[in-house]
DNA sequence: GAAAAAACAGGTAGAAATACCCGTTTTGAA
DNA sequence: TTCAAAACGGGTATTTCTACCTGTTTTTTC
């Protein structure tokens, strides 16, 4: 009789949860034996969990904006981290090569945009737990690319780099209003250096001004509205 | 037999809309009877349903930025215009008030966020097909601000102005990056006249700068990343 | 340890945005 | 029709951002 694939849901979003768990309800080979709404109560309530998911379902998108910094990514590095058995499937909103990547090769075992068939969610699901993982075209494509990106460094054309810790940091800010000269105060650093990062920032994510740059890092899911 | 009630579902989300599904047809007196993917279709496909739905569950932020403007706000008014039989319920992530009570206000019979529980969504959807409306606290509380605000216009504190049409033209503008010029361009207006209307918005919505209406225009759903 | 990347910081410019002032015309609601 | 709001536009000034240039120091990576 046990022979159900246990899953875990960590999904901030109520009513999508719910459905969720409607819709693999109606498969006798799942069971909802885990739930949480948010990045910070899943360790401990795997830590005080009878009954293991097999696969957990994670959304991407978790933190509110300023809350912390405990997010979908945070919670596939401390599971992957403390409980290398629990498969870890992505479900996210975000479409987006490096993005993908990056969360595969933290050690997710798929990635599936919210915008996927049901049915995938299942094959992709059973796929993790017999198989390991579940790589569909859209995950290898963005592999690859970042594969790519790795060797031939030299190639000009590939402009989707990674931004630096630092540029991530002005961006964050530069995301809550404030000023060149704010920034500079806030990391004590200089206004020029704020700046260039500000400058880099807009290079590579092909922006023409802030409202691009709020913009990618919105979709980029490294800050949140509401 | 036909003492069910029809439902239709307007969201983009596929998974979102699949759980909706999977949750209502787990109880006997609903029915859904109609679906749609975006704002267009809805009309054309209510023109030629056969099975008219009692009761339209609308996603509220339903468009791409840019493609165009028919989001869940345009389909309410269409469907209102139209349809008035058919009970609109908003279903909408944003839990602010000046929205909320702007649907109200445009027709809409009631207004669910999304993190709602799925037993008040069936108790909305009853509700608003016997009684006509379903207004919770939440959004009793959103329509009081609002009819308050209509009122005492003196008062200075009341600072949720609503947005003019042509301030919205600007923000949208402006979200995509555009500067002063190119905006005036795209509107046949003046610089300074652009100009006027982005400082309005900048203290309408208490904002520093474009990063922060950016956001206002996302919380607000006027605009949708990805 | 050497090489590369990141972080740092300065200069000079010009473009754009922000913050006020002032007014007229058009639109819409009471 | 009358009144208020919205849309329109001009002037002036300051601040901030954007775009280039240059370089040094620190950190990371191989």
């Amino acid at each position: 009789m046990d022979n159900k694939i246990n899953i875990g849901l960590v999904e901030d979003q109520f009513l999508f949860r719910e459905g969720m768990k409607a819709i693999l309800s109606s498969y006798d080979e799942f069971e909802v034996v885990f739930e949480s709404e948010d990045g910070f109560s899943v360790m401990d309530k795997l830590a005080s969990c009878t009954n293991m998911p097999d696969v957990l379902l994670v959304d991407l998108s978790l933190p509110k904006m300023g809350d912390s910094d405990f997010d979908g990514i945070a919670v596939t590095d401390a599971v992957v981290e403390n409980y290398p058995d629990i498969k870890i499937l992505i479900l996210s909103v975000h479409d987006d090569d490096a993005f993908i990547a990056e969360l595969i090769e933290r050690g997710a075992h798929g990635y599936l945009i919210k915008d996927s068939d049901p049915n995938e969610v299942t094959e992709a699901i059973k796929a993790v737990y017999s198989k390991g993982s579940y790589i569909n075209h859209r995950t290898l494509l963005a592999i690859q690319k970042k594969m790519n990106q790795k060797h031939k460094t030299s190639t000009k054309k590939s402009q989707d780099e990674a931004l630096t810790k630092r540029e991530i940091d002005v961006l964050r800010l530069v995301c809550q209003q404030k000023t060149t000269g704010e920034i500079a105060e806030e990391l004590f650093i200089s206004t020029k250096t704020v700046d260039g990062h500000r400058n880099n920032l807009l290079q590579k994510t092909h922006s023409r001004n802030v409202a691009g740059l709020v913009l990618y890092a919105l979709k980029k899911g490294l800050i949140e509205v509401s």
